[in-house]
Parts: structure tokens; sequence; C-alpha cells
DNA sequence: GACTTTCTACGAAACCCTTCGTACACCTAA
DNA sequence: TTAGGTGTACGAAGGGTTTCGTAGAAAGTC
């Protein structure tokens, strides 16, 4: 039995620095920054604060051992999609995958195939429900 | 050529209401909060003031010609649905709907009647795009 | 060692979200 | 016409987010 700190949804800077972490991995303020400056404009002075706070949300990891502190994502992409999209499905689409589904489907266009995975993937879903 | 508000990200108290809204129909402020007293027990004065402060925004229109005003939501379910679907694309699956559709369709289990209209949409996709 | 650069930590400002108390207008009924 | 119920409007408090300025420690350079 555990006790697991509820996550907290993270706000949309917060998702920046995620993303940016994600794509480089653990990485020092500074490089976060650097990742981000183009998109966002923001100083180093806020990106730090913002990530000491992540820290302290339990958002992020830290190994201060070095000078630089390097950062990493407490979480993975994939953990942090699938809890965006299950708010998402229970506070707008009523708790409907299908709903949601048909919806980013319908919003963007895929390719023949990435069509072609979501087909697979749905196939071996209805084996599994079988 | 139209200058178009541009549309702002409903929150979760707003975005109570506008369920509340899209489920009961045009409503006045007393029938939203009765709608959402159970499940979130705020009182009257702050659904006014946050349906008000909707308002503003752009996201309710009012019809104030009765005492007691009937608010009723700006954009349709659907569009607020492929908004925010967009959004989270955008935001945290590199704008990959193929991702998010994957992730969304591992997270809940789907009856197999809804895979089969999601693989129908696809087909027709298919289509669309040769 | 003195100077410069780079880093962390802290505090505070500005803004938004959410909540509610209070004031006041309008209607209705005795 | 006075009292009670129901409505709107407004302001302000409390908390979270985002921003940055400033101070001081640590490291690098001559």
């Amino acid at each position: 039995m555990w006790i697991v700190a509820k996550q907290t949804k993270p706000t949309q800077a917060e998702l920046a620095i995620l993303n940016a972490l994600w794509q480089l991995g653990p990485s020092t303020v500074r490089q976060v920054q650097q990742e981000l400056e183009s998109s966002r404009g923001t100083g180093y002075t806020t990106i730090l604060k913002l990530m000491q706070i992540m820290l302290k949300k339990g958002l992020l990891k830290r190994d201060d051992s070095s000078h630089a502190h390097v950062y990493r994502a407490a979480a993975t992409r994939g953990k942090t999609q699938k809890q965006l999209v299950v708010q998402l499905m229970d506070q707008v689409f009523e708790g409907s995958a299908q709903q949601l589904v048909m919806q980013a489907l319908s919003t963007r266009k895929s390719t023949a195939d990435e069509l072609a995975q979501i087909k697979k993937l749905i196939n071996d879903l209805k084996k599994g429900n079988k």
C-alpha cells in the first residue's frame, strides 16, 4: 500500500518545460531555457523558479551533485499523456473514449499509414475484449 | 473578413457550467446552480459571478429580457471539444492525432460497437484521402 | 587573489481563478 | 404598503501561476 502523491495537472508553462525535458533528457536549467527561448522568450530566472516549484510538486526530479543541478521529468511522456487524456475525456466528453477519438480524427488529417496503425490497434483491442 | 475573438480556454469551473448548459439548454443561474449543487456544492453567487465573467469572455450569451436572465453556451459542445482536443494535441502530443487516439483507446475500454464505429470513420477518412 | 561569469535561492509584483458577503432592485402576497 | 423571497451587481479575499530583480555562493580566468 502506497501513499501516492495525487498527480497535479501541469500548467501551461510547466508543460512547456516538461516537453523540453522529454526531448532533451536530463538537463540543466540553462539547457531548458535555451530550448524554450525561441518559442516562449522567458528569462532564465523564470524558468529556474518554475522548475524549483515543479520539483516541490513532484513533477521533476533533481540531481544536485554538481554545481549546475540536473533536472529530469518525474513521469514519462506517455504517462502524462494518459493522465491528460483521461482528464479531458471526463471533463468534456462525458468519459467517452470513442467520442474523443472521433473528434481527434476528424480534426487533423492523418496519413493512410497512421490510420492503418490505429486500425491495427482496434483489431488488437477487439481480440482482447472477446 | 471577421475579427474573431480568440477562443479562451475554459477553466475547470467554467467547463462544469458549460456542461450544465449543454445538457439543460438555455437556463437561469439558479437552474445551473441546482444542476451543479450535488457535484460541486458551490453557492449561488459564485455561479452567478462565474457566469457573468464567462459572458464577458464570450463563452456565454445572455437573454436579459426577463427578470431572471437566461444564459446559453456561445459555442456548441462539439466545437469546444474540437478546440480542446487540438490544444491537447499540440501541447502534449506534438500535434499528432494518431498518438492521441492511441493513448485514448488504450486508456479506456471501449465496446465492440464503439470500436466498429471508429473503424468505420477510419475507412471513410481513407476514402477521403485518396 | 581579484575579476568575471554562472549558478541557486528568495521575495515580491502582477495577474487570473474561485469563492462568498453585502447591497440593492424587483416581484408578490397579505 | 410593508415584509419576504428571488434576482443582479459589485467588491474583495485567498490562493495559484508566471514573471523577474536582486543577493549571494561557486567556479573559471588572468
